[in-house]
DNA sequence: AAAGTGATGTTATTCTATAACGATTCAGCC
DNA sequence: GGCTGAATCGTTATAGAATAACATCACTTT
């Protein structure tokens, strides 16, 4: 065990939002893609914390900074943008959505959830994809989206509860 | 490669339900829990076949042997029982149920799900096992259920499509 | 039989997601 | 500027998945 992932840990996440929207701006410009001002709200709501967020929530927030509230396909449609764009994942285990962190790499990555905290960190570990490749191939089975999301205890909340 | 799965070729799936109906009966009794006589009906019905279920289609094959339709929370009730036995899994990406092949483990176990055919295949791959737990372990998170839902092709609707 | 526990039935409701259609906005062109 | 097609967003209604709350039934123990 080396090092609990930032988002475990008290960090200036204001960081991490400016950089995710930066981000994003960059990959759409460079893809010929709009990031309307909606999405560009409704991405800032997913990353508004580590912890995935359910489209309702983000319904509700979106409703409260306006007075009134759109209706769901809003929300979903910008979801929707967002995962196409590879900006955002859509964690099953949770209906509930989060901003990506490896925007870089292409593939599924690994996700690790905490059942205390609820704050969700996304891994990029190359011997997982390839365990799961070798079994997929020992049966012969073709893998087209690998998804991994495993429940547990963050670092933070282990000490916690021991405590 | 080596072989593609039962559960993905022709084979006399009535074994495949028997085999599990009576391996449920003497893992209820020796755990002194009741398999009723419902709960042993929706069982019947997730092995159906291999291929994922709904509970709501459950719900739908019940109503039709009994002419009437009971309520969701008692479809639920049963799967709830049959998941805290293992004798089936939840799987979160398709919000639906399959009978359990390897009841022995205690583990989660990988799924393999082809999208043409909806056949599942659970496997119980340590390789893999052991790289998530050290995925994990790199980070400090302690593993408590891990997750692993693969959607892709099967062996045989691969040959399929190539055709 | 009486009481207690577990299992099932029943009704209503919550939460998640999509269908269908109309209105608006935007980019490129006349 | 004004026009046009396409993308985006708004709105209403509906589908799909799961649970809450409470009543009833069955099975066991005394
Ligand atoms: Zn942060
Ligand atoms: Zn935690
Ligand atoms: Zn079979
Ligand atoms: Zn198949």
């Amino acid at each position: 065990m080396s090092q609990a992932p930032l988002a475990c840990r008290p960090h200036n996440h204001d960081h991490c939002v400016d950089h995710a929207l930066q981000d994003a701006e960059q990959r759409c410009s460079a893809r010929g893609v709009r990031l309307t001002e909606l999405r560009k709200r409704v991405l800032e709501l997913v990353w508004q914390s580590h912890q995935p967020l359910g489209a309702y929530d983000i319904l509700e927030q979106l409703s409260q900074q306006d007075g009134r509230r759109p209706g769901p396909p809003t929300v979903y449609r910008a979801l929707d943008f967002l995962l196409e764009q590879g900006l955002v994942h859509r964690l099953a285990s949770l209906n509930a959505f989060l901003g990506c962190t490896h925007p870089e790499h292409g593939g599924g990555g690994q996700f690790l959830i905490c059942r205390q905290c609820r704050v969700a960190v996304e891994l990029e570990h190359s011997a997982t994809d390839q365990a799961i490749a070798q079994a997929a191939a020992s049966v012969g089975f073709a893998v087209e989206q690998p998804m991994v999301e495993v429940l547990g205890l963050c670092a933070r909340c282990q000490t916690r509860e021991g405590a």
